[in-house]
Parts: structure tokens; C-alpha cells; sequence
RNA sequence: GGAGAGAUGGCCGAGUUGGCUGAAGGCGCUCGCCUGCUAAGUGAGUGUGGGGCGAAAGUUCCACCGAGGGUUCGAAUCCCUCUCUCUCCGCCA
């Protein structure tokens, strides 16, 4: 969420951003209940002073052997009144958060302003688009064929929208995961983390799923707990209500984890194949930074996922997303574009953000410069680096062969024992 | 799942007849002094959030001793609920 004194004394420009981003919230009693919410609070606070001071006197007194019974007779009507404005105040500051916990970040001023994906610049282009000689097959049909995607299997043991992958398409899927995280680990510095799968509400609620997003998340019935959506939720939790000193940053933190979606409003979008599941495999980078340092490690992120594609040699496109597209909780997105031979698209496979400190204030997490006093919250970015079913779709399609194999790129190799090609095995 | 113990500041750790305790003491950290380096010594300072005043340095008020409620003029201290941690038993990958 946005700090409130900003809201408070930048509301007009605040307004402006949601028109910008086609966001339609309205911040007309905004003011108003603001002024409320502090005007109870002072006279709470004064009332409080008035309790303690006389508190003291009685204490005073009392040592002294002095008669104290107008005064707590006086006091009891006092807090009396404390405890009436105490049960009416939080009604007021809950409205008040309600109303910031709506409001999206502010965009980053290098972002274009646009209304939808269409008005995304694109940044750049990686890699030869590959010439097919003949029609290049869908990623289903090339996985069904070779008898490594199994759909109708997967929708009897748990219903549509799941996946289910036998021999080298399980072993390919594994070998993706480990290749990601090596090339991370070992290249760019990242520490691995294997975070819990199942959150509380503390933490969607840390990173922005809640409340807005609930009904996009998967919950454990009888319990304060959800399926993550990405890695990004527990993993950027990890430093929840802490202070890190400046010394730490920037901590970047890299995470394979499953992810569960229930893809509430995307009903007829991508129902076949891989690319909308309600349960898919990510590898995420995470970054904990000093605000004058986010803008370029949104850059280096965005570069440390780009280089697993190009180390795959697949070709992609980086845009970035307009004030209409970008997500509630980002100042700026790039997100990765693979090539989908079959359909002929760019398909996104990865998103990297910088939050600036919009989540930061929300999950409470903050930083002490050395040798100065006071806190500062943090900026966190993340990115997939890189959503692996969608990863596997690319290497299918872009890699087929005119008999309905898959070579294999050459970076892979060694997590296949040395496995080149992909040929039909095992009957089904 | 059963029985018991605990949760205090960046960390450790006092504080149970309720009342100058926002919280002793120690460690760490910062600044100064001293010692020709290092170590030791020595003096001072050192929580967070919010409100008011101030251009600012600052100042003042309120809140916070796991979370939430209750008792009381007044609660870190008493009562209730919850969460988490530890020990023992049971179960289990």
C-alpha cells in the first residue's frame, strides 16, 4: 500500500495515477475520513494524558496517606469516555485502511501510459525466429505423441486444468527446475530457499493477495491457510516485520516451488495444454534492495532471467508494461515474451517487477542505514526465472522435428544423461 | 492427540504484595578520550509507530513487554481466549 501522508498530501496526484492506470475507485471522502480518524485520535490522546497524569497523583497521594476518592471517583467517569471513543476508533481506521489497501502503487515515471497489453512497447528481441518446413503441432499434440503428456489422465485424478507428466516429460520437467536454479545459484548469486507451500492470511495478506485477490486463491478448508500462488508470497515473507540492516542488502533470493491458482475469470482462456494450469512448477528470484538501488536490480533480475532463455537458445521479446496493464502492486514490469511457433504469438514466461516499498509497507519490512538513525522500508522486486511448464512448452514447439521428435537444447543435456532427443517411448 | 514450561528492546536477561520501569544489568553498535598498531581501558549515547508545535535541529503527547479481550483511578505485573516455542508421552514420512 502507498504511505498514508502521501495519499493524505498528494491526493490529486494519486488520483490522476488511477485514471491512468483505468482504475476506477473513488477517493472524494478519502480526506474526510482521514481528518476524522485523527481528529478522534487526538482527543482520545488527550483524554489518555489527563488518565495517566491524575494516575500518578493518586499514587502520590496515596503514599502520603491523603483521601483519593474525588479523584478516582473523577477518573472512573474519564475512562469510561476512553473506553467508548477506544471501540468507535477502530471502525474509523479500518475504513481508512480499506480505502489504501485499494489503491495500486504508483507507476514508475518511465512507464508508458496505455490501456491494455496492446500499448506494451516492446524493449527488445533475442534470438532467430526458427523457419519451420512444415506446420509446426501444438505443444499437446507433440506431448501426447510422444507419450509424455497424459491430459485425460490428468483430469480424471483431479479434474481440468492439471497436468500429469510420465517419463522424459517428468524428467525433462525436473532437469528444467535444476538447470534454473544452478544457472542462479552459481551465476548470479542468488540463495536458494525451499520456503512452505501453504501461507497464512498474515502473509497473502504481507505481499497483496489479500483481500483483494481471494477468490484467484486456493484455500485449506478449517484452516488459515492457502495454497501459494507463486513463491514470491512465502518467500518474500521471509523478512516480515523485521529490520535488516543496510549492510545485508541487497539480499536476493531465488525459490523453485509449485504454484496454485484457481484461474477465477479466465474460464475459455488457454484451456488446452499447458499454459493455464491450476497447479504449475516456477522457479522465482526475489530481491530485497535500498531504494536507490531498485531501478537496476529490476534490470540485472530482468537480465538473470533472460539469460536462461538464451542459454536454452529460444527466442523471446522484453516489453514493458503500460500504466494499463501493470499489476496492482508494481511500479514497473518487464515481462518475457517466448515464441510459440504453432500459434505464432509471443507468449509471456516470465514477470519481473520492482514494488518500490508498496509491499514493503504492507509486510512491514525495513532497513537501518549504519551510522544513522530511524528506519526506511525496503524495495522488493521479483521475477520468474522462469515459469517451467510454459518453458517446456517452448522447448517442445520450437525444438519439433518433421517426425514428431524434440531435440533437446544442448544446455539441458547434462541434467538428461546427456539425452539429445526426445522419441516416442513406452506405450500408454 | 495428552501432560507440563515459557514468550520482555538488535541480542542475552532482570522485573509476580499492580503505582516515577519504556523498562535494571550485560552484549552489540555509535561518538569522544586514552594507549605509537591490534587488544584492553574509559566517558556519553543507543527501540518502534503515531499525533501536535517547529523551516530545521528539536520538543511535547499517546501507544507498544507474543496477539486479542477483561478487572482497576492505574497492568509487563491479576483473570480469560488464541498463537508460537521448548520438554515428556503417543502417532507418523
Amino acid at each position: 500500500m502507498l504511505d498514508l501522508k502521501f495519499v493524505r498530501s498528494n491526493l490529486d496526484l494519486v488520483k490522476g495515477m488511477l485514471e491512468k492506470r483505468g482504475y476506477d475507485l473513488d477517493l472524494s471522502d478519502f480526506q474526510s475520513l482521514d481528518e476524522k480518524r485523527r481528529s478522534i485520535l487526538s482527543g482520545l490522546e488527550q483524554l489518555r494524558h489527563r488518565r495517566n497524569k491524575v494516575s500518578d497523583q493518586i499514587a502520590a497521594m496515596k503514599k502520603n496517606g491523603e483521601d483519593t476518592s474525588s479523584l478516582v471517583a473523577e477518573m472512573k467517569t474519564v475512562s469510561k469516555e476512553i473506553k467508548e471513543i477506544e471501540t468507535e476508533l477502530p471502525g474509523v481506521v479500518d475504513q481508512v485502511n480499506k480505502v489504501l489497501m485499494l489503491i495500486p502503487n504508483m507507476p514508475h515515471e518511465s512507464v508508458v501510459v496505455g490501456e491494455s497489453a496492446d500499448d506494451n512497447p516492446v524493449i527488445r528481441k533475442w534470438g532467430t525466429i526458427r523457419d519451420f518446413a512444415f506446420n509446426p503441432l501444438p505443444h499437446w499434440e507433440i506431448g501426447e505423441k510422444l507419450n509424455i503428456l497424459d491430459f485425460s489422465r490428468a483430469a480424471k485424478i483431479a479434474g481440468s486444468r492439471f497436468s500429469l507428466q510420465s517419463g522424459i516429460g517428468a524428467t525433462l520437467e525436473r532437469a528444467l527446475i535444476n538447470f534454473m536454479l544452478d544457472v542462479h545459484i552459481n551465476h548470479h548469486d542468488y540463495v536458494e530457499i525451499l520456503p512452505p507451500f501453504l501461507v497464512n492470511s498474515d502473509s497473502m495478506t504481507g505481499t497483496g493477495q489479500l483481500p483483494k485477490f481471494r477468490e484467484d486463491l486456493f484455500k485449506v478448508d478449517g484452516w488459515d491457510l492457502f495454497l501459494i500462488p507463486t513463491a514470491e508470497v512465502p518467500v518474500t515473507n521471509i523478512h516480515r516485520d523485521e529490520i535488516l540492516s543496510s549492510d545485508q542488502l541487497p539480499i536476493r533470493y531465488v525459490s523453485y516451488t509449485p504454484c496454485f491458482r484457481s484461474e477465477a475469470g479466465s474460464y475459455g482462456k488457454d484451456t488446452r495444454g499447458l499454459i493455464r494450469q491450476h497447479q504449475f512448477n516456477k522457479v522465482e528470484l526475489v530481491k530485497f534492495c535500498c531504494p536507490e538501488d531498485s531501478d537496476g536490480e529490476l534490470e540485472s533480475l530482468t537480465a538473470d532471467a533472460e539469460e536462461i532463455l538464451q542459454r536454452l537458445e529460444l527466442p523471446y521479446r522484453v516489453v514493458s508494461l503500460c500504466s494499463g496493464d501493470l499489476g496492482f502492486s508494481a511500479a514497473k514490469t518487464y515481462d518475457l515474451e517466448i515464441w510459440l511457433p504453432e500459434q505464432e504469438v509471443y507468449r509471456e514466461i516470465s514477470s519481473c517487477s520492482n514494488f518500490t516499498d508498496f509491499q514493503a509497507r504492507r509486510a512491514n519490512i525495513r532497513f537501518k542505514r549504519k551510522k544513522e538513525s530511524g528506519t526506511e522500508l525496503v524495495h522488493t522486486l521479483n521475477g520468474s526465472g522462469l515459469a517451467i511448464g510454459r518453458t517446456l512448452v517452448a522447448i517442445l514447439e520450437n525444438y519439433q522435428q518433421p517426425d514428431g521428435s524434440v531435440i533437446i537444447p544442448e544446455a539441458l543435456r547434462p541434467y538428461l544423461d546427456g539425452l539429445s532427443v526426445i522419441k516416442r517411448e513406452g506405450a500408454g
